[in-house]
DNA sequence: GGGACGGCAGACATCGATGTCATACTGCTG
DNA sequence: CAGCAGTATGACATCGATGTCTGCCGTCCC
């Protein structure tokens, strides 16, 4: 349309004020109501009188004011709120990504914030949320703790928790097989004939953590393995902390043979400390990343997008009426040997 | 809180409809206005009359309808859309982790959309955005033409373009330093002793593409060289195809002694090509990616967090009142030389 | 003692849409 | 031609909050 001049002075709507369908209607020369009719192509409208408001609509590029409609409508709105820690961890990314593409499925949306890791800011959030009336909510949890969260189910707002369960079973939640997971690399590396095998892993506080470290314990026991006993490492919580954590280990007397990091993030430090190593001792990290085929990672794999996707899912019941007991989803997890855990002990 | 029982009887809201102002008024046994006055901290309530209030509130779990007081406000709410592509993209998901950062210290809320890189999904996206009156909308386009959006950045709502600049320079733009980021590629390859060099694009409608492109090829004749010329590969779009291009590339006769592969995408296409290979050629890829130093990938890199947070200043600025005419940032681009891109020719 | 003023509270309009109900008009039927 | 059904339209209340305006009371001061 007209190209010649920018918009500015095209019509006299206040300058930054979109229309409203008043003005519409007003230009049009028929009522509010009609107007009204006419753009939600409601029945009983005339032809010439539909094309009249189109037309006015068109004019003063009239847009819809959703959050009208949405008050008079029964006040909620069709948004979904995810809050989880920083996007730039592939792991929620990927959930993130799952997610969105299960909620457009029903013409649902996104939102999104960062609890930075911090139960405090993660509870303004979610009463944030709650007052823009999503129509749940999706939260990767920080703290331990979260009964905070569970009373606001009740409420009528579905929560979903991904990654670590609610405190009580009051929630759905989406977990991670953590202990088969954890168990299946003990034992992939028990198999492959090491008995120091170093542990490495994150705050323990957390749930997920707290299950690997668990079941990799409870995998040595079963294996009649006592030798892993002073290689066990937990509360490493960053990348760097992680290397510098793998490069300790690897000067002790004797060294491991062998390394499980229980996480993206720990791997990755891992990597680092072990990069020019002449004689690197076997490594399996928690969680596929990206090139782990081409650095040759062996892995415990499992589908975050997968993960995030059923989230919603679960969330799209309960929005559309599903009232029963709380559920719990759980993803399933793979070794995938590339290389790194298989290396002998020596 | 009462613990033993779940909330179900405990008030007698009908299910899952939340209270309203109106009812804590009720229940406090002041008019509505008053109850709106103690909850916002506004002055002239006297301070038992806020006590009770505050009760009455509590007791019923009231949350603010936080829809009705944007409409009454002003219409506008306090969120501001992501158009982008899949974030399971890490330079997508940098940019949003980037844009999220910032708007929370202007207390706006990020919302995101993945246009799967599909003009039309995306121009529904941006109808929907509007119609949530979102204060600012950030758009890393996926077609070639938009002008559509432009109108719309006259009209109120500020538009930021990043990554891909406005058909017309009608709006903020964020852009990466392509030309010159594809120069010193180019540039450190030929001074490398490279002549053969190979090039690997994704689609040259896209601009960005389009720039690396062009400023490849203007170093590589201000250098006097023409080898290049045969092993020029572009709209490769996925990893599968990067790989497979640069297999082929690879059987050539003579060999390309260099490839530059030009996103982040192309360049883990080409690593997979390259695994295993006894002699592989040299390789610089354009976007930094994580573990690049572990694999030894020499890279242009670029900051993408601060590419959103960029964005999100632009558009913060926007909301807050600026009237200038459009700004472009252009992010600055570095090579990181990390071994694979110093590989001599052979 | 009267007027000014500040503190507190409520009535009412309002934001921009949609739902309900009433009304005017048309055309058809018996 | 009365009666009635059906279409097209509009007036008005409504969603849940906030802004404006008004009124009442007590205190302080001249």
């Amino acid at each position: 349309m007209s190209a010649s001049r920018p918009a500015e002075g095209s019509f006299d709507a206040a300058a930054g004020r979109r229309p409203t369908l008043t003005q519409v209607a007003a230009l049009a020369g028929v009522s509010l109501k009609t107007a009204s009719r006419a753009l939600n192509d409601e029945p009983n409208v005339a032809e010439a009188t539909g094309r009249r408001v189109r037309e006015a609509a068109d004019r003063l590029g009239y847009r819809l004011n959703g959050i009208a409609r949405e008050l008079r409508r029964g006040a909620t709105s069709a948004l979904v709120g995810l809050i989880s820690g920083d996007l730039t961890n592939p792991f929620y990314s990927a959930v993130a990504s799952g997610i969105e593409r299960e909620l457009r499925q029903h013409g649902l949306q996104l939102v999104t914030a960062n609890n930075d890791e911090d139960a405090e800011l993660e509870q303004s959030l979610v009463d944030a949320f709650l007052q823009r009336r999503v129509r749940a909510l999706l939260v990767v949890p920080s703290g331990e703790h979260h009964d905070y969260l569970a009373i606001e189910g009740n409420r009528g707002v579905p929560f979903v928790f991904l990654d670590r369960p609610p405190d009580e079973a009051t929630a759905d939640a989406v977990l991670i097989d953590n202990v088969g997971g954890a168990r299946a690399a003990a034992e992939h590396l028990l198999a492959g004939g090491h008995r120091r095998i170093a542990l490495v892993a994150d705050l323990a506080r957390m749930a997920p953590q707290r299950a690997r470290i668990d079941s990799f314990v409870a995998a040595m026991k079963a294996a009649g393995n006592e030798e892993w006993e002073p290689y066990l490492r937990t509360d490493v919580h960053d990348v760097r902390r992680a290397e510098e954590t793998v490069r300790e280990l690897l000067e002790l007397e004797p060294r491991p043979t062998a390394v499980f990091t229980t996480n993206n993030r720990l791997t990755t430090g891992a990597l680092r400390a072990l990069r020019g190593h002449t004689d690197p001792p076997a490594l399996v990290g928690f969680d596929d990343f990206d090139l782990a085929d081409v650095i040759g990672t062996t892995v415990v794999a499992h589908d975050s997008v997968a993960m995030g996707r059923e989230a919603a899912r679960l969330a799209h019941e309960r929005i559309s009426g599903f009232r029963g007991p709380a559920r719990t989803v759980t993803i399933s997890t793979t070794v995938i040997p590339r290389g790194s855990g298989e290396r002998p002990p020596r």
